[in-house]
DNA sequence: GAAATATCAATCAAAATCAATCATAAACAA
DNA sequence: TTGTTTATGATTGATTTTGATTGATATTTC
């Protein structure tokens, strides 16, 4: 008797590769799924890497971007396309991950002011730092991130950088165990930009994992200076694991209620990004 | 390994149609299961694909889509359909290349046909290591490897992936430099795979950067066996960075002359992959 | 700055897909 | 059986998509 696992779909593209049966092309929609998500997810594409990896030709890529163009989803520029604006409010609409992103984007920048030409620095993993990444260009940086997503972006902006490695957890994109630790530690930073989940008084910075947590712990340890970015729904969440106390770090956050800020102000540095 | 489900004999039908058993056929309502089951699983469906698996005629899945999309149940697309009112947003960026893609898909699954249960591999950065990324589904493995786009793909098929870290050179998408050493000597694999971009007899495997060289060249020392993936263009090819002899690894091709085999065999052993 | 290289938009022929039609095969009822 | 209905597969020409080519434009390199 022969079973087949219906829930395994390897078994099935199997099929369709090794007897090289049709369905070996992307269908118009696909392609287009394929370039928003890829742009989604390194900011901007190259025409020639879409062609590579759709294996479909330069013509029709060309007029898929114009498409995509048309409908608002991206911008053409030359040699390929970035993100709009556009995209990035429909996104947080439906995504956690990336709600308010408006605010991360403004608190990505006052960070990024902080910076001087030359500094090491090291950017956490996650989308509040990501959002830094365009505001670092030309400063002669050395990054030094445990967060896979923020590769690409960096290089992208020729920006010389250093990936910890380790073991890597899909969740939050982010690497870390023993083999991070140990890579962070043949570094010293002039600045460190860690994200949270939770700020709060007594209980200070917080995030879920113990595992991201210590590594946000070194990284801040190895710098000269230390930040924290976060958005206002953070304040007075606590998560599982506790990174440091808010004097450890400084705070760069969107907004923040009077008296909440006359509290931590008590602990720490506090920038309020308003608008 | 293969896993079964006798509950979906719809699947079942469609192997027997694979493996074309005369006068069996499927009738309407399951072959409209078949399409919603397989859109469900896919998000999308083309017309021919379906022809073939469903050993049908394109008029009939052409009906069978008018039909099924006048119920509201899909959304015709030109070359297949689509689900209704679902983006395509949630699919997968793993690469969709298919140039000269046979011949690597051929020389990665039979690579990957080496590995047993529980291994703990090397997976150099490349092209053809990362065509056996869905050949090591299910084997629970544990992975290390510098390559970044290979991060990815293996999350997905959910292998437990380890990244050497280091500096990152973007054109290779490979992670090379005094970290990616330090990382990549933690660990002890049971077979490391590694990608080449020479093979000859005198000069050994070789290829254009020294740094990768020197990290291949250390993965293969700390593997208790090694293998090399080419294909037939890399014979007799040499690059300017020495790997190491024919003799340190086994070599995996997808086709070879006979004259040029018999020589290489008496330094190696060679798998040749061709029918 | 000029030359070399890469990208672009427009065009056209080829290929794939489509809807419509028709003849045949199967399923069914009397 | 016979006739009727339904489903199927093949064919056709129209339509859409695609890939290659071209000369123009932009970018990079020296």
């Amino acid at each position: 008797m022969i079973l087949i696992d219906i829930s395994s779909n390897i078994i099935f593209n199997r099929n369709i590769t090794l007897f090289k049966k049709a369905g070996d092309y992307l269908l118009t929609n696909e392609r287009h799924a394929y370039i928003l998500k890829k742009l989604e997810k390194k900011r901007t594409v190259k025409i020639q890497e879409l062609v590579e990896e759709t294996a479909a030709s330069e013509s029709t890529i060309r007029r898929d971007l114009t498409e995509l163009e048309s409908q608002q989803k991206l911008e053409r520029v030359f040699g390929g396309a970035i993100l709009t604006g556009h995209i990035l409010k429909e996104q947080s609409l439906t995504e956690k991950s990336t709600q308010n992103l408006s605010e991360k984007v403004q608190v990505a920048q006052a960070a990024a002011e902080l910076i001087k030409k030359g500094d090491s620095i090291f950017l956490d993993a996650g989308t509040t730092t990501f959002q830094m990444i365009p505001f670092l260009e030309n400063k002669d940086l050395v990054v030094v991130t445990n967060g896979l997503n923020l590769v690409d972006a960096l290089n992208e902006y020729g920006i010389k950088t250093y990936l910890t490695g380790g073991l890597y957890k899909s969740k939050t994109s982010a690497f870390v165990g023993s083999q991070t630790v140990q890579a962070i530690k043949n570094y010293r930073f002039d600045i460190c930009f860690l994200g949270v989940n939770g700020l709060h008084e007594e209980y200070g910075y917080t995030t879920p994992d113990p595992e991201e947590a210590a590594i946000k712990q070194l990284a801040s340890s190895l710098s000269r200076k230390s930040f924290v970015l976060a958005d206002h729904s953070k304040i007075n969440q606590v998560s599982f694991a506790k990174i440091m106390d808010l004097e450890n770090a400084m705070l760069i956050i969107d907004s923040i209620p009077t008296e909440t800020l006359d509290i931590f102000r008590k602990k720490t540095s506090v920038k309020v990004v308003h608008e």
